[in-house]
RNA sequence: GUACCUGUAGCUCAAUUGGAUAGAGCAUCAGACUACGAAUCUGAGGGUUGCAGGUUCGAUUCCUGCCAGGUACGCCA
C-alpha cells in the first residue's frame, strides 16, 4: 500500500483492492483481447470471503471465460503465468472454478497499518473532492413533537452528511421543515378556540399538538369547522398579519424544541429552509409549467401527466387554488440547482414517499434539470403492537427515548466504574446512551422496517455502540499504563511488525477501512460502516485477549502498542462518522 | 385492483450486489480474571434462506407464479 518517492515522502496511498485491480487489468486485457465482459468488471478484486482463500480474491474471470467458451481455470492460469506479482503479494493462486486468490505479505500489512496512522484521512481517498452534494434530511413538521419515528431520517441523514464530508465532498445539509402546509389552518383554529396559555409556556410543542389534534377531530366531525380552517389557511397564505404572527410564533416555539434535540444528537445544518421559503415562487412555477404545456387543468386542479414515465399524475395546484408539497419540492430543486450548482441532491425520508419523489423528479427532468437526484428511503419505525400515530396517542417522544438511554447507561457506568467522579460518570453515560440509540438504528439496513423495542434501542452489550466504545477505552487504558511504566518509550516511532495470527487478522481489517467508508457512502447505507467497525472491534478484542502488551519484550511491545493505536484511531474516526462519541474512559 | 418493499437460526439482524462450507448478536449449554479494563474472550448446539418452478459452471441475490406482512395510489406531507 505505501507508495513512496525516492526521498521517502508519502506520495499517495491506495487500498489493496485498488492495487490488485490495477495490477490485474493489463494482464486480463492481454489474456482476453476480445472479451465481451468489460475489463472494469472482470478485474474487480474484493476482500476474500474466507481466510483460507487468502486476503483478496478476483471472481471476474469465470464469467468472462464462460462468455468466450473458454475453460475458466485455464484462463485464470494464463493470467497468472508471468508471475511478476505486485510487491505487496506473497503468493497468488488459482482455486476452485477459476477464482484468483491473493495472499498478502505480512510486511505489506504492517506497512499499510503504519500509513493509516500517518494519513490524515486514515488512508481513505478523497473521492468527493471538487463535488457538491445537497443533503435534505430530518425535515420535521412544525407544531408536532419529534417522536421515535423521526430519529431515522435525522440519524441516517446525519451519518451520510459526515461520510460525504469525510470523503471530500462539499456538503450542504438542509433541514426542509414542514412549515407551510394545510395543517396551519387547523392549528390556527385550534389556537383561537382551545389554547391554554399556561400550558403553552410550560410545554409549548405539546400544547400545540394538543390543540391541533382537537381541532383536527372537530374538522372531521363538523364541516363548518373544516371550512373555517380552510379560510384561516387562505388568510395566512394571503398574508393576513394576525395569522402570520401566529404562524411565526408556532415556528419559533417548535424550532426551540428541535434545536435542543439536534444539539443532543450532535446534528447541525448548513441551511434551515422550510417549505415557506419557496412560497412566493409557486404561482410562477405553475404558470411556467402550464406555458410549457407540461401542466394542464384536470378536475379543477393543475396537473402534470406522467404517462411516458408510467407514473400517476402529479398534482401541482389544488382546485381551491392552493399549492401542495409537490409544487414546493419542484421549486426547491430549481433553487438549489441555481444557487449551489450541486452534482447531486440527496433526500432522506421514509418509504411512504417513494411515489411522490418519482413524480416530482420526473417533472423536474421535464424542466431540463440534469442534476442527479437521489431518494434514500428507509422503512418505518413500528411498535410491536403495530403502527403508532399522534391520534392514537401511542407515540414515544424522542426526548424520552434519549433520557431513558442516558439513565440506563448511567446505571451501568456507576456499577462498573464506581471510582469515576460523578460528573464524569454523567458525561460518559450521555455518550454511551446516545451512542447506543444511534448505533441501534445505523447498524441496520435502512430499507427494512424497524420494530421498536426498548431493549434493542438501548442495548449495551454484544453488537452495540458501547462494545465499540469499550474497545477504545481499553486501548487508551493500556496506552496510559505503558507511558507510566516506560516513560522513555515511544511506540509511535517504532515499526509495526505483524507476526502472530491475531495481529495479522487485525491489520488486514484495518486495511479495509476505506472500502467500508466508500461503500457505505455510495450505497447510502451507514450499516455497512457499522458492520465493519464491529468486525474490526471483534478482531481487536481477540488480539487483546491473546497477546500480552506491557510484559512483551521491548520492540514487540512497541509494535503492539502502535498497532493498537492505529486501531483506536480508525475506531474513533469511524464511530465519529456515525455521530457516535468515544470517551477516553467509559 | 395496480405499484414498491420485506420474508434468512427460537428472537434481532448480516451476507462485499451472481461466487467457494449462508455469518454475527441476544437467548441456551460448557469453559477462561493472582496479567495490560470480564461492558471481554474461547468453544458447542441451532438453517429445506416463505413455497414452487426457471435462467447457469454457481442463486439468499436475477426472472415467473403463488403465500404472508408492510406501504403508497389527485387535491395531507
Amino acid at each position: 500500500m505505501p507508495c513512496r518517492s525516492g526521498l521517502g515522502i508519502i506520495v499517495f496511498m491506495r487500498p489493496f483492492e485498488q492495487i490488485l485491480t490495477d495490477w490485474l487489468k493489463p494482464r486480463l486485457a492481454a489474456a482476453f483481447p476480445d472479451s465481451p465482459v468489460p475489463l472494469a468488471k472482470m478485474a474487480v478484486v474484493v476482500a476474500a470471503a474466507n481466510p483460507e482463500f487468502g486476503d483478496y480474491q478476483c471472481n471476474g474471470i469465470m464469467g468472462a471465460a464462460k462468455a468466450m467458451r473458454r475453460n475458466p481455470r485455464e484462463a485464470a492460469e494464463t493470467v497468472l503465468a508471468g508471475a511478476d506479482l505486485p510487491d505487496c503479494v506473497e503468493k497468488a493462486e488459482v482455486a476452485g472454478a477459476g477464482f484468483i486468490n491473493f495472499f498478502l505479505k505480512n510486511d505489506a500489512l504492517a506497512a499499510a497499518a503504519g500509513e493509516i496512522a500517518r494519513d490524515p484521512h486514515c488512508g481513505v481517498p478523497q473521492i468527493g473532492a471538487g463535488k457538491t452534494v445537497v443533503l435534505d434530511y430530518s425535515s420535521p413538521n412544525v407544531a408536532k413533537p419529534m417522536h421515535i419515528g423521526h430519529i431515522r431520517s435525522t440519524v441516517i441523514g446525519n451519518a451520510l452528511d459526515r461520510l460525504h464530508r469525510f470523503l471530500g465532498y462539499r456538503v450542504l445539509s438542509d433541514n426542509h421543515l414542514g412549515d407551510w402546509g394545510t395543517q396551519f389552518g387547523i392549528i390556527i383554529m385550534g389556537f383561537r378556540n382551545f389554547v391554554d396559555e399556561a400550558a403553552l409556556r410550560e410545554t409549548p410543542v405539546e400544547e400545540l399538538e394538543r390543540i391541533y389534534v382537537k381541532s383536527y377531530e372537530q374538522s372531521k366531525a363538523d364541516p363548518e369547522w373544516l371550512a373555517a380552517c380552510r379560510r384561516e389557511l387562505v388568510k395566512l397564505q394571503g398574508g393576513d398579519p394576525d395569522n402570520l404572527a401566529l404562524w411565526k410564533r408556532f415556528i419559533a416555539l417548535s424550532m426551540d424544541e428541535f434545536d435542543k434535540i439536534y444539539k443532543r444528537l450532535g446534528v447541525r445544518f448548513d441551511l434551515v429552509r422550510g417549505e415557506s421559503h419557496y412560497r412566493d415562487q409557486l404561482a410562477g412555477l405553475v404558470a411556467r409549467l402550464a406555458e410549457l404545456g407540461l401542466a394542464r387543468e384536470s378536475e379543477g386542479a393543475q396537473v402534470v401527466f406522467l404517462e411516458e414515465e408510467k407514473l400517476l399524475p402529479c398534482l401541482i395546484r389544488k382546485s381551491d387554488g392552493g399549492y401542495n408539497y409537490a409544487t414546493t419540492d419542484i421549486a426547491t430543486v430549481l433553487n438549489r440547482v441555481e444557487e449551489f450548482k450541486p452534482d447531486r441532491i440527496v433526500y432522506v425520508t421514509d418509504e411512504r414517499q417513494q411515489l411522490h419523489f418519482k413524480q416530482f423528479f420526473a417533472v423536474v427532468r421535464r424542466l431540463g434539470v440534469t442534476t442527479e437526484l437521489v431518494h434514500v428511503w428507509f422503512g418505518l419505525m413500528r411498535l410491536p403492537e403495530g403502527t403508532f400515530s399522534t391520534r392514537q396517542g401511542n407515540v414515544i417522544k424522542l426526548e424520552r427515548l434519549l433520557d431513558e438511554a442516558e439513565q440506563r447507561a448511567l446505571a451501568l457506568v456507576q456499577s462498573s466504574s464506581p471510582e469515576m467522579p460523578a460528573e464524569t460518570q454523567k458525561e460518559v453515560a450521555r455518550a454511551v446512551g446516545l451512542g447506543a440509540v444511534r448505533y441501534a438504528d445505523l447498524s441496520q439496513n435502512p430499507q427494512t422496517l424497524i420494530t421498536f423495542t426498548w431493549d434493542k434501542a438501548l442495548a449495551l452489550n454484544g453488537n452495540s455502540a458501547p462494545y465499540l466504545q469499550y474497545a477504545c477505552a481499553r486501548i487508551a487504558s493500556v496506552r496510559d499504563k505503558y507511558r507510566d511504566r516506560f516513560p522513555a518509550g515511544d511506540y509511535e516511532a517504532a515499526p509495526i511488525r505483524v507476526e502472530e495470527a491475531a495481529g495479522r487478522a487485525l491489520a488486514l481489517r484495518l486495511a479495509r477501512f476505506s472500502e467500508a467508508v466508500i461503500r457505505a457512502t455510495e450505497t447510502y447505507r451507514p450499516n455497512v460502516l457499522a458492520d465493519y467497525l464491529y468486525d474490526l472491534s471483534q478482531a481487536y478484542s481477540s488480539y487483546y485477549q491473546n497477546v500480552p502488551f506491557l510484559t512483551a519484550p521491548e520492540g514487540v511491545r512497541e509494535s503492539r502498542l502502535h498497532l493498537s493505536a492505529v486501531t483506536e484511531r480508525v475506531l474513533r474516526q469511524g464511530l465519529g462518522l456515525l455521530g457516535i462519541e468515544t470517551p477516553e474512559r467509559i
